[in-house]
DNA sequence: TGGGTAAACGTACTGTAGGTACGTATGCGC
DNA sequence: GCGCATACGTACCTACAGTACGTTTACCCA
């Protein structure tokens, strides 16, 4: 394949400042998934962004770590609105609906860039989408064991349950956007209604 | 690059059956997968099972379909292996602990074809991840809002429900395989106790 | 003020892997 | 025994990740 020039000429810029830096090579990765979907290559990316290949790898440094800086990335943002969602929100059932909530409408503003990051690369992806989850898992996890411990429970189950509410999360949120018709506060009470009381509802009768 | 050649002459195989069926192909490809990683190529596979890739294209049909194929596989093992666990025992706390711990059992004895299909591919994976949560998702929605059904709960939450619980088991075999000392009961027992009791679990004092 | 060095990029290449067109050898029906 | 369909392998194309190297400019120091 011919590679795509990106209309400059060969040479340091005019000014001595690089052309666009770490953030800006992001933004535009961002924007070349939106536009093309999860399965763009990096020479699109590096158009977009108005320079070539080997600048991005400057910056970035390969496939595999634009996949984990766009996952920092997209963590970074659910992990924002997660905590201003339940911001002086005491522990129980409604605080656990605005986490949810948050957590799902987070993912459905950034719809192409969660499908990228669920596995769409093409190398280790195992590794990533675990690097993905840890971000959001970590805090959680700490949250988790210091409540189950204040109420004297055992902590130790706090990073195996983090990792359980955000797997359900992420494939819940697969299956959402990819067909359901239902809100994100629809699911996020059946998710809260699961979480919150467990499978052990008694008998209505 | 030169393409690798099986050893046979072309032509039709002395005999006039196939050399190999569909299901070879799909045992070397997991032959392939446990011995070089997640990404083999469809080359080594094709080696592995005694053909050239064509053949493969012919059974098989692409990528996207091998990891169909592996991923119902997968998918119809861990039902196999849930269903003979928890065969005539009542809906309850310890049937659910032996549903945990036979999905982790399963995807432990096929770590590799695990890893593989949750994310090891270069295409469309999310909607292959989905593809494989959806098999065995079917029958737990089933069965889940049956038994909602059954003691006067709501019924609808049964999909979302079990999305949830697949996406749970998923995300934390993964975590699981990939570093920590843990047994598949003990897991087992953390999981089944956040899914059958839930986070509100009141005070202890 | 001029020259040397380092920074910043683009060009052009390599390697590899998915996918496919086409040629070749064999079985089977007539 | 002759044609046609079947079952392969060979050889190729294309796309993309990753990289070596050349080109242009800024910056610093004499």
């Amino acid at each position: 394949m011919v590679t795509v020039s990106s209309g400059r000429r060969p040479g340091r810029p005019a000014g001595g400042k690089q052309v666009v830096d770490r953030e800006l090579v992001l933004d535009a990765a961002e924007r070349s998934i939106r536009r093309d979907g999860p399965l763009v290559s990096l020479e699109a990316i590096a158009l977009e962004a108005g320079v070539t290949k080997p600048v991005i790898y400057a910056r970035i440094g390969g496939r595999t770590e634009l996949s984990n800086a766009l996952s920092a990335r997209l963590a970074d943002r659910i992990v924002q609105s997660v905590l201003s969602a339940i911001a002086d929100q005491p522990v129980g059932r409604s605080a656990l609906v605005l986490f949810l909530a948050a957590n799902l409408e987070t993912v459905a503003a950034n719809r192409e860039l969660f499908l990228y990051v669920t596995g769409g690369s093409s190398d280790d992806s195992p590794q990533r989408s675990l690097y993905l989850a840890s971000q959001s898992a970590a805090p959680l996890a700490a949250q988790l064991s210091q409540w189950r411990a204040d109420t004297g429970h055992n902590p130790a189950v706090g990073e195996a349950w983090s990792y359980a509410i955000i797997g359900m999360l992420q494939l819940t949120s697969l299956w959402w956007l990819n067909q359901v018709e239902l809100t994100a506060q629809g699911l996020a009470e059946q998710l809260a209604e699961l979480l919150w009381s467990g499978l052990r509802t008694p008998p209505v009768a």
